[in-house]
DNA sequence: TGCTTAACTCAACCCACTTGAGTTATCAAG
DNA sequence: CTTGATAACTCAAGTGGGTTGAGTTAAGCA
């Protein structure tokens, strides 16, 4: 954009904007990005965000492994590591985290005055709730202020949040959506909502369990987990854990037991589709995560969607289901993405 | 608060604080009430809102009658208004609505000029969608931009909402929480969501249709709404339309159907409950609307609590569901309240 | 009685932003 | 090719909402 435009669409006047781009400029973060062909008048000279002005360090604890990552001003993956984890002991998780920062920005050249901050995804729920010691919380970091913790390791700002939620961040950055819900394959079934392109966390950020949400299936109710996760599809092939590459193989040469599956997930999800579309309103709802990509878009394709529904409108000009990024990096992109979207949005402190 | 205090936590110097309490004063927004007893140093002029420095509108259009109330800035009620409809077209609307203010205003010696705003409450889903047409929209506005139409014929800012949105603010403002559901008892059952303090409206403002989502039954699964609503105990109770008074009288005899209705009401809500713990992580969740304050009082008290819930905490400071406000003039007064918290909280416009 | 504490005022200052006049580069009509 | 309209942009002076720091007042406490 131009001076002129940005001025217009801020409610400044063209000399405020000047003066704040020639800072911004002074400090790197943002560069010219060519001159405005056609029209009248001067032609304006266009402004962009300098990829390079910054940077957003993401961290994914889970049970077994540690995923980084880190992602420039424009929301592009520099780097990624995955290490495995013995414990996630918090002592032993800090400093391995640290050694993986220390990896990327060897590798990359960048020095750590340049990272903006740190997403941290961890497995949620957060607090002792009715849904701890199912297997889903994170062995030793009940009792720890985990936020604290890892700003005071890397003496940087972080946003903490569960993997759903900064999956559904990552995605609103790349699609530009202010409503939606993310529905994302972890170990179990997450949900992340963006009302107004404020994420719904809750008030212990906790917002989103919809695992354990009910659904009608011929054998009565079940939890939208034991339907629509990839533990789901694991139990129902029967045949051990697979990965994401192993799913999507089965997938491709078309396995009577995941397409078997697939129904039961479909007829689950169109349930899920009602309830979410029903309560939040959202522009469209997103699905994403550890699933291979043409699951992902079978799903899709195949889910009825329910006619009861305050979506089910002539005038909507998304789709009212569709899938966002997949793969085992999701939730780490996203965590790194929470810093770029904390960056670029204002904030009002409520009262 | 004094002046120093109300500095300290805006992060404002207590000269500006000064300059700005004089302003306010002079605009007649702001009281002194008093000096701070106790404590050392010179005692602090303690000040308040004015309750006089304005008032708000509120305005519930319902497909057979108007609601109308008038409250001051302390959401203290001043005045209302009933008014029968016989048809709920806009024109016949607006100037009734018109007719209701102006008499309104001369009973209680008040100015056009005192009200800041109108909150209009109508019965959603708000536009063409998959719920229109199944008599809880509104006829003859379908097409019509209420909103504007308010606007201009009354010359106030409008804030239009559905009924349990509203209503959840008018609480807000009372309890001042910043997470809660609000389960709002109208024709049908509806819902508002508080997320910061803010609604969840989604994107065509439609949030909240929890009515049709389906909760299992002995006898399989039913819509929430033929569960937990007015229409339902009606039917329930075969004895034709029933006011509140009426139902009230029922619930104080111990009316069988009605005591029958309420054991369904209870299992219905309890999964309600989970349902609503579960996605939003509210820090309560309130029921309240056009029901009998002791039907309200029974179902809190009755309901068992899921276990299974992120709420079901040993440090969560507030009951997991109660009674709020009930009557039949809820949502009109959280009409009027919508504008009393648009007042009075700060609002970042998202890009 | 005198010291400490805290709220408040006064007056000077600061800085982000506006205002208004002037400059430059492009398009389009004569 | 010339001329005028259009629009982006710069320069320099001005403005207002805020800060800063010193001084004033009134209460509690030793």
């Amino acid at each position: 954009m131009g001076r002129a435009e940005i001025a217009r669409s801020l409610g400044l006047s063209t000399q405020a904007v000047s003066n704040i781009i020639a800072e911004l400029q002074e400090d790197g973060l943002l560069v010219e990005t060519g001159l405005r062909s056609g029209g009248r008048g001067l032609p304006a000279m266009q402004y962009g965000v300098n990829s390079a002005g910054g940077y957003a360090l993401g961290v994914e604890v889970r049970p077994d492994a540690i995923f980084t990552a880190i992602l420039d001003l424009h929301g592009q993956t520099v780097v990624t590591r995955r290490r495995t984890l013995k414990s996630p002991e918090p002592a032993k998780v800090i400093s391995k985290v640290l050694k993986l920062r220390d990896e990327m920005l060897a590798k990359t050249g960048l020095s750590e005055g340049q990272l903006l901050g740190a997403g941290v995804v961890m497995p949620g729920p957060f607090g002792q709730t009715g849904l701890s010691g199912l297997g889903s919380d994170l062995a030793g970091w009940q009792s720890v202020d985990a936020a604290a913790l890892f700003e005071e390791a890397l003496a940087l700002p972080v946003e903490l949040s569960n993997d759903a939620n900064a999956a559904a961040m990552a995605e609103r950055m790349a699609l530009g959506l202010s409503h939606f819900a993310y529905l994302y394959f972890g170990a179990g079934l997450g949900l992340g909502i963006v009302n107004q392109g404020q994420l719904v966390t809750g008030i212990f950020g906790n917002a989103g369990e919809i695992g354990h949400v009910p659904v009608a299936t011929p054998k009565g109710p079940l939890p939208l987990e034991a339907l629509l996760s990839r533990v789901s599809v694991q139990e129902h092939l029967g045949k051990g854990p697979l990965d994401i590459a192993a799913l999507g193989a089965l997938f491709a040469e078309g396995d009577k037991g995941m397409m078997d599956w697939l129904d039961g997930a479909c007829a689950a999800l169109s349930q899920a589709v009602g309830l979410l579309e029903n309560l939040f309103d959202p522009q469209t709802i997103i699905l994403g995560g550890a699933m291979p990509a043409g699951v992902l878009d079978y799903l899709v394709a195949h889910t009825e969607l329910p006619t009861l529904s305050v979506s089910n409108r002539a005038d909507n000009p998304h789709a009212r289901v569709q899938a966002g990024a997949s793969g085992r990096m999701t939730a780490t992109l996203g965590a790194a993405a929470l810093i770029l979207n904390r960056a670029f949005t204002p904030q009002a402190a409520a009262l």
